[in-house]
DNA sequence: ATCGGGCATGACAACGTTGTCATAAGACAA
DNA sequence: TTGTCTTATGACAACGTTGTCATGCCCGAT
C-alpha cells in the first residue's frame, strides 16, 4: 500500500479510501490510485484491515461438521456457504469425527483466527467452553444436534416426530412387529429417534419388544450384522425401521444377502442417494440438510446484524418419501 | 495480552514468549503468566501474530472445489483437511460451480486473507491471474484438472488410460458396438475421457461410430434422455461407457425404465455409492479422490517447506471394480 | 573487589491497515 | 479584501502481536 501511495503520489490514507470505496476522493486521484494498484498488482490485506477497522469483523465464519465428506454434513456446508458468499463471507470448515476433543480444538483454532461466527454440528456434551467466545461477541449456532449446558440458537430436525410418523406408516401397512436399528446412543439425534420409535409404538398401543431393538450400531458393517441377528431369531420382525443413513444401507445389504428384500419392509431415517434405483426403492423419512444449513446461516447472520433476542431452537420438518420398501405388507 | 501482562506483572513481551512456548522464561514467571491467561480467558490472536511474525504464515490454506457437497469434491476436501490438521493448518473451502468467475472471486478472496497456499480444482481455462499470487509466495496446486496457461503442480487422475482400460474390458467381453456418453466437452477431464474412448477403440481396431457418441451431457436428466435416444435408434450399442458419475446414474435409470438393465452392458467412470447394491451391480473405473487429495496436500506443503524444484504433474491411477453390469455379454 | 559472560526480562519499533483529527485549498458572500 | 464554510487530502496513532536490541542481575574467575 505504501508503494501504491508512492507510485500514485498520494498519502497512504488516500489509497485506503480508494480501496475501500469511501467517498470524498476526487475522481482524478482515484483513477491515479487505481492505476497504481493495477500496475503494482496490489492485493488488499484483509487481515490487517480487520485488525484496525472498528467493527473488527473478519468476514469469515467457522463451521464444525461431523465430517466434511459425508453427504449430510457436506449438504449443510454447501447451504451455509451459499448464504455466506452473498455477504462476502468466507467459510472455514473442519471435521470433528464425532470426537469431543477434535471439536474443541477446531473451535479454538477458529476462535484464534477471530471468526465472526461459528456453526457447530456438535459431538461433545458440554459446551460451556464456548462461553468465552460468546462473551467475546462470536455468534454461535448449533445444527442437527442441540447444545449442551449452554443457551444458544439451534436448528434441528424434528427427529422424534419423523420416526413416529414412520412407525405409523408401517402400522398402517399392517405391521405390528417392527424392529428398530439405531446409532450410538450418546449421539443426541440417535436418542431422539429411538424415543420417537418407542412413542410411536405406544401411540399405536403396541408393546415394545426389547428383542426387536438394536442400538449403538455405528457404520454399515455393524448394522448389517445386527440385521442378520434380528431376522434369524424366532418370531422375527416383519418390518425394520433404521435410525440413520448407513444403518439403512447395512440393513438393506443384509436383506439382499438373505434374499428377504422383497419380503421384509424397510423404512429408513435420512435419505440416501440412489435409493430410488434399488429394488425395491427404499422408503425414507428424509431430512432437509440444505434447509437446515440455510436456516442456520440465516440465524447466525441475523445475530451478527445485532439481533439480541433470546436464543431459540428452530425445527425443520422431515418428509416421507415412499418408494416401495416401506409398503411391503407383513 | 496487555491485560494479561498487567495481571501477571510482567511485560507484553514476556507474555508473548510464554504464549509461544519460547525458551528463556523462568518457570516461576511462566506459571504466573499462564495463570493470568486462564483467569482472563485470554485467546491468542493468531491473525495479529501473523501480521508481525517474520515467516508471515497464516497457517490457513484455501481450497476451491467444484462443489463442496459433491461426493468427489468433498472426498478431496476431507483428504486435504487430514493432511492440514497434522500441521495445525486450517482450511478455507469454497465452491466454484464450474464457473470461471466464481473460481476467480474465491481465489482473490482467499488471497486477500493471505492464505499460505491454494488447492484448486479448476473450472477456468486461463490461470494467468494466479501469477500475482504465486509471485507473492502463495503455494499452488491443481487437482483433478490441469492448469491452463501457467506452470504449476498438478495431481490428476489418468483419465484416458482408465477409459482405454474400460473399452478393453468391454471388448474382452465380446462387445464391438460400444456407446459413449460424456460430460460437457469444455471440462478438461471430460475431453481426456472422450479421447481415451476413441483411443481404446482404435487400439482394438474398432472404427468409432458417431451415432454411438453423445457429449455435453451435464446432469442425470440429460444423460437419461441421451441413453434413451442411443438405444432407440436402429442398430443400437450392446454396451455403454459413461464418462462421469451422474451420467452413469442417468444411464442406469434409463436402462431400468426400458427394462434393459440386464441386457445392455454398462461401465461407468468414477465410482458411485451403493453401486454394489443395484441389480446388476455397476462396474466402474474408480478414481481415488482421497489419494488425490492427500497427494495434493503433500505437494503443497512440500512447496511451503521450501521445495523449489520445477512444477510437476502427478498421476493417480484408476482401479476397475467389476460388479456385474460391465460383464453382461452382447 | 573487579571484571566478563550468560541469562532473564523489558522497551521500543514495526507488520499493513484505518479512525481521528488537522490543514490546505477552493467557493462564496459580504 | 476578508471571513466563513466546505471539500479534499494528509499526518499520526492505534489495532494485537513479535523481532531486535538494551539492560540489569547473578555467578565464577581473576
Amino acid at each position: 500500500m505504501r508503494d501504491v501511495a508512492a507510485q500514485a503520489r498520494v498519502s497512504l490514507k488516500t489509497v485506503s479510501r480508494v480501496v475501500n470505496g469511501e467517498s470524498g476522493v476526487s475522481p482524478r486521484l482515484a483513477r491515479r490510485v487505481l492505476a497504481a494498484c493495477e500496475r503494482l498488482d496490489y492485493r488488499h490485506n484483509h487481515t490487517a484491515s480487520t485488525l484496525r477497522r472498528s467493527n473488527r469483523r473478519s468476514a469469515t465464519i467457522g463451521v464444525v461438521l461431523e465430517d466434511v465428506s459425508n453427504p449430510f454434513s457436506s449438504a449443510l456446508h454447501r447451504a451455509i456457504e451459499d448464504v455466506a458468499v452473498q455477504r462476502g463471507v468466507l467459510v472455514l470448515a473442519g471435521s470433528s469425527d464425532e470426537d469431543e476433543d477434535r471439536e474443541r480444538r477446531l473451535v479454538l483454532a477458529f476462535a484464534s483466527r477471530r471468526v465472526d461466527g461459528l456453526i457447530i454440528q456438535p459431538s461433545s456434551h458440554d459446551h460451556r467452553y464456548l462461553l468465552t467466545e460468546r462473551k467475546a461477541g462470536t455468534a454461535l449456532v448449533f445444527v442437527d444436534r442441540p447444545p449442551a449446558s449452554i443457551e444458544a440458537d439451534a436448528v434441528l430436525t424434528d427427529n422424534a416426530a419423523g420416526v413416529r410418523r414412520g412407525v405409523q406408516h408401517l402400522v398402517a401397512h399392517g405391521h405390528r412387529r417392527i424392529g428398530y436399528l439405531g446409532d450410538t446412543h450418546t449421539i443426541a439425534t440417535a436418542g431422539d429417534r429411538h424415543r420417537g420409535y418407542l412413542d410411536g409404538l405406544a401411540n399405536q398401543r403396541i408393546e415394545a419388544d426389547e428383542r426387536l431393538i438394536r442400538l449403538d450400531l455405528h457404520g454399515i458393517e455393524k448394522a448389517e450384522a445386527a440385521t442378520r441377528e434380528l431376522l434369524e431369531q424366532s418370531n422375527p420382525p416383519s418390518a425394520l425401521l433404521t435410525g440413520q443413513n448407513l444403518i439403512t444401507i447395512g440393513a438393506f445389504r443384509a436383506l439382499r444377502r438373505m434374499g428377504l428384500h422383497q419380503r421384509i419392509a424397510l423404512l429408513g431415517f435420512d435419505d440416501i442417494l440412489l435409493a430410488d434405483l434399488l429394488e425395491p426403492g427404499i422408503t425414507v423419512i428424509a431430512q432437509d440438510p440444505a434447509g437446515i444449513g440455510r436456516m442456520a446461516a440465516d440465524v447466525l447472520f441475523r445475530r451478527l446484524d445485532g439481533d439480541r433476542s433470546p436464543a431459540q431452537s428452530h425445527t425443520v420438518p422431515t418428509r416421507m418419501i415412499t418408494r416401495g420398501s416401506g409398503e411391503i405388507p407383513p
